[in-house]
DNA sequence: TTGTACGCGTTATCAA
DNA sequence: TTGATAACGCGTACAA
């Protein structure tokens, strides 16, 4: 009766029909616009528009033999603190997709097994042409695991503690150059006491950090010393640890982490090192949310330029053609910061 | 010569005529097992596995004419203290998804138009086969240019503002209920000037929490002039707000986010409103971890089970069968805390 | 219970 | 420049 059976959305040859062209003109104007008559085109393309007509991306993906899908992994909020950089760079990965005709497909796991296990599944029904693999750790299984499975994939993070460091397209950010960049800092604030309070050693992000914070404050006196590692990331630990380097004579702190730096601010107000100029004599890792509501300085990473670099290896990867090179180190920059009022 | 063409993934047809039989009896036996008999089950099973086939998505999409796909749209982290809710609930979807053979496709949008055009988008393009709303406003434009457009959509968020409250499957956790907990629970502790630091009035969420709050103090002398707008959902603004409320003679302070709550302590702390049992008299929103790390009592939104919910709508979408009610009101718990010994 | 035929919408190839 | 044909992998109605 006045049913309207189905929408029955639009295709090639709907339009086609209309038109009295053959399907093949419609899907050049779409796919070689180039060698389609001009007076025709602007016809197709008219009735394109007018019909609200989208290319099938089942179809096409069964013909063209890609899904345009990236499979990422997302992570528990465990932290959430430090979190708050994945965020930024899933957000960032996902726009920088779609800019180049991409999309993220997400997925869950246990662990890094069930990650791969999953890529696989989604890897071979072909709903996803490759992967971003994030928080890369030291002897990373996933990397030879998905080589051995034959998907392409892009980390982001480095192959810490592989022999070959360009076994795989990765993308990473120098962590080592930020926390130089902050012991910098604070000597030209005039401070010859800088601590460093991190993780212990063995995870390859941590270790990066903790390097880079030496190279810093070589020639400074005492330097060895001021280095403590706590276990979690947690702002109660960060207190604790920062409690034991200013005992050990440290006047200012580079941080591994925003988490841990939120916890190390209180000691310093406390034992009466904030000064005068309202600044905090320390520097976090990852300018979170946190650091810039409280005012805490801290090293931020370019995640858009490493969600940019990431997408462009993986197009290389998928394409095949000569790689721009397997692996990219892009700088983070300091963000001085003057402690909110709230905070001091 | 020695070159392996391509690894061309299993089919249907591979693995029939690796075993001889029809690909109609493949396929029967992973979407109808029951009608294939056992023997050449097993055998057509273990064929499967071995060669570690999985139906092509892209095939089975075209058949089927769905996607098995969920578009998303990530939000910039602008905040990041909450947008920690978000988080949770992204992994969540994704997860309840996956357990469900759906898989969630992000998008990223200007706005609100942007993104009901992408959404479109795929929708035509059969990419997703429908989306899921966050963060609905008061008069939000999306459900009717949604609606408008075919596409099958689940809010989590209620229709503010809208004459019929289910126009749409939504999903949602009651706000107001948990700042009334929060207000009794500052009650039982034994204050009486109990005041509410939120944002101003047309809000949707924050006029729900408000009321929870106003709900709760009813009965309490001079209860009207502790409340408390302000602008920016920002630690500095909670502050200023708090200071106000303390003016006003206030000792325990319900907020509507972590974010004002961050604020609002330290000036409980400058104000002397501790306390010995080192309790915060206040309760903030949403359980983000900054709550958890400074150890601020705070209100737990139930994500995973909203995911859940929100989940099962979004089936009842699609399937167009008889829905299971189109609104669902959660309950949010309070967590109540210890003020973390460095936050003190 | 198993096999055959067809169509889902697209693009590549080739002929006109 | 345009159009006809084939094939991508799968699910389902129908015949055997």
């Amino acid at each position: 009766m006045s049913g309207q059976d189905r929408p029955s959305r639009p295709t090639l040859v709907t339009i086609a029909n209309e038109l009295g062209v053959s399907r093949q003109t419609v899907s050049n104007v779409l796919n070689n616009p180039g060698i389609v008559h001009p007076a025709t085109r602007e016809r197709v393309a008219a009735a394109i528009k007018r019909a609200g007509y989208r290319p099938s991306a089942a179809g096409r993906a069964l013909r063209t033999q890609r899904s345009m899908a990236i499979g990422l992994r997302l992570y528990r909020a465990v932290d959430g603190i430090n979190g708050a950089v994945m965020d930024r760079f899933v957000h960032s990965l996902a726009d920088e997709a779609q800019r180049r005709g991409y999309h993220l497909t997400l997925l869950t796991a246990e662990d890094a097994d069930d990650e791969v296990r999953k890529l696989e599944t989604l890897f071979r029904s072909g709903s996803i042409d490759l992967a971003v693999l994030t928080d890369t750790g030291m002897d990373d299984p996933r990397p030879d695991q998905l080589a051995e499975a034959g998907i392409p994939f892009v980390a982001f993070g480095r192959p810490w503690g592989r022999p070959d460091p360009d076994a795989h397209p990765w993308v990473d950010v120098d962590g080592g150059a930020g926390s130089a960049a902050g012991a910098s800092w604070l000597r030209e604030l005039g401070h010859t006491a800088i601590g460093f309070l991190g993780w212990p050693e063995g995870s390859g992000v941590g270790d990066d950090r903790r390097a880079g914070w030496a190279r810093a404050v070589a020639g400074l006196p005492a330097s060895a010393e001021l280095s403590v590692a706590v276990l979690d990331d947690h702002p109660s630990a960060g207190a604790e640890g920062a409690a034991e380097l200013i005992t050990r004579g440290a006047t200012a702190i580079v941080c591994a982490s925003d988490s841990l730096a939120l916890g190390a601010v209180g000691r310093l107000r406390i034992a009466g090192l904030l000064g005068d100029d309202h600044i905090a004599p320390l520097v976090g890792f990852d300018d979170t949310p946190v650091a810039r509501a409280l005012g805490m300085s801290s090293v931020h990473q370019p995640v858009e330029a490493a969600a940019v670099a990431v997408l462009e290896l993986a197009i290389d990867a998928v394409s095949a053609n000569g790689s721009s090179g397997p692996g990219r180190l892009l700088q983070p920059t300091l963000v001085p910061r003057q402690l909110a009022a709230f905070a001091r």
